[in-house]
DNA sequence: CCCAATGATTGGAACGTTCCAACGTTGATG
DNA sequence: CATCAACGTTGGAACGTTCCAATCATTGGG
């Protein structure tokens, strides 16, 4: 070991120190510092310069430690490469920091392995509640964690488990009016580009059948995943004929995915194809794609309210919100080239 | 307030409690749960069942304020809408990992005394080191920080502060071969657009000056920013007469933005005018759009790194790191259609 | 048969804060 | 002048862990 020379690195001051320094005793300037009414006006003074000089930081676990309480909640995100989960994340971080909580954020995008650790560590850390948005655990593992901690998923509702809320889009809802605008288009060969072996998939995939089956039309579904990547790949795949005159993908990043497929297949979207998106994510708008959209910032917003509340009042019962979802179209849908097929 | 039947929240089991319950004092559990060799194998096995059987968990604070260590590194990122950042996050989770630190995640898209404010925060959880990827401080506000706890700044160098390291694209460079890029394709009207007031759009837009002036061509700049709705304003602006031939864009957002503005316009890419972004975002590949590229992974990688490295080492000479720059021509680039207008 | 050495276990101090009951001062009240 | 309330202030306990020195039990060597 080479000796560095670093210096004794003098540790950082206390409460003790600031009252020392300003010649009260620590509980006084405990209170100051947190501004109670009751420290005279003369002390206040004096402990704020002495702990401004001093460079005093308080120490939040020290603080944590003895209230039994940190302020703080946990968020458990899939993907932060995914624009649509910062965009939740928004309204998160907006409704917690109004009531004062601060946030902890871990991604899992690996496996449930090490999702399961990371959601440990917040535990450990001893968040007040959790957020899970788009996790990868099995109903089991959420109800532990439920019981141990109040809990919010985003992104679609889990019922029957105590002490869990859930704030969700209508997936069938969604796909039904992607599938009904192009209904309203002309188009009848609609492919479904799912978004792999996860929940929301195939809740998506499930309304988008149930959507065909309503107009009485013969579902075609290629299996995809919820990135460019995967959506490149099933799209490509998917214009094999009978070439449809439709997609509806699981998700945006999907779908800009399949945009690309087609770009380099040199198929004109939405001449030859239209694709509607699911998410909607702002990114779309520029990339002037249909999608069908939720209010994301307001999912996680509405994610945060219902935790902070049923921690305030644990026995609440769990209440499942579901947002609206809407279709906006843009220049990725457009008109049946094909006479009808029938 | 109505008397909710909030049962009595039993305690939490802790050390003690599991202590109890094997029979055993409370040192050797936390030894046996450390898995210190010194524990008898039977001592052991009594308690983790007895563990279990409580569903212990450690508390993270209270370990953290003994050990007056808390494993733990803050990251300040400016928007995690950008994802950009999130790439670079990935490179830093997976060092951080590695060396069995937690990172603590602050975004601080505001201004800049939120900004402040949500390091202060950091710092009061006693994170061992700090990772800013762009930020709007001042170098006086960064020199603070980096004197109280070892810092690194990603995305561009600050020379000259004690314990701070950097990470860096290489601005100047990046333009450069952007530029080159325009004018090998026979390009010389080639407009900028910036990315407004800030470090990152300074050094960038510096590096075009240059580059141009290299190249004997005149510049022009159309102040715009990094988002989409900057790079789509300042993209309209920019096709007003004299109407360029090229834009080289301050950022892979903004031109998604511009793109959209010339679609919108009917100015055909690359025919009409090339578009060149930066950054290197991997959505840029589906989009095909030239851009200028940097490691963002490895740059995450590099940062805490060497966070750790300071950590462990705190009085060793500054590293500023530059990373290699380079550039992906797409389709959005192509010939100058235009003859030369010399 | 004792002593040293090894291995396993323990109690108490410490970390930096908040909470609480108790304290001294002051000024007003009877 | 005694009593009381209000106010400002204080020391000590507590939070749940880790660390350390000290203790206890066991073994082997002389």
């Amino acid at each position: 070991m080479p000796t560095t020379s670093t210096e004794p690195t003098r540790r950082r001051p206390t409460l003790h120190d600031v009252a020392a320094r300003a010649g009260v005793s620590k509980s006084l300037v405990s209170l100051a510092l947190r501004n109670s009414p009751k420290v005279s006006p003369a002390s206040r003074a004096a402990i704020l310069t002495a702990a401004e000089e001093l460079g005093y930081r308080p120490n939040r676990t020290a603080s944590s430690l003895v209230q039994q309480r940190t302020h703080t909640i946990g968020v458990h995100i899939l993907d932060l490469h995914n624009p649509v989960f910062a965009e939740i994340l928004d309204g998160v971080h907006e409704a917690a920091r109004q009531h004062e909580y601060s946030t902890l954020l871990v991604t899992g995008n690996a496996d449930r392995q090490t999702e399961k650790r990371e959601i440990t560590r917040l535990l450990e850390s001893r968040v007040e509640g959790l957020i899970l948005i788009a996790h990868r655990l099995s109903d089991e593992d959420v109800a532990d964690i439920a019981a141990e901690v109040p809990t919010v998923v985003v992104t679609w509702p889990i019922e029957g488990i105590a002490q869990l809320d859930s704030v969700s889009g209508d997936d069938a809802l969604g796909m039904r009016l992607g599938v009904d605008h192009l209904v309203a288009l002309g188009h009848q060969r609609i492919t479904h580009l799912s978004g792999g072996d996860n929940r929301i998939a195939h809740a998506r995939q499930a309304g988008y059948e149930a959507a065909m089956a309503a107009h009485g039309l013969a579902p075609r579904i290629v299996s995809g995943g919820f990135t460019e990547a995967a959506g490149y790949a099933a799209a490509r795949e998917a214009v094999g004929p009978p070439r449809p005159t439709a997609l509806v993908v699981a998700n945006d990043l999907a779908a800009i995915g399949a945009l690309a497929a087609m770009r380099e297949l040199g198929v004109n979207v939405p001449g030859d194809i239209s694709i509607v998106g699911y998410d909607g994510m702002r990114l779309l708008e520029s990339l002037d794609v249909t999608t069908v959209t939720q209010p994301l910032a307001d999912m996680g917003r509405q994610a945060a309210n219902l935790l902070i509340e049923r921690i305030n009042q644990p026995g609440r019962p769990s209440v499942h919100s579901r947002v609206a979802t809407g279709l906006v179209p843009r220049g990725s849908s457009g008109p049946c080239a094909l006479e009808s097929s029938l």
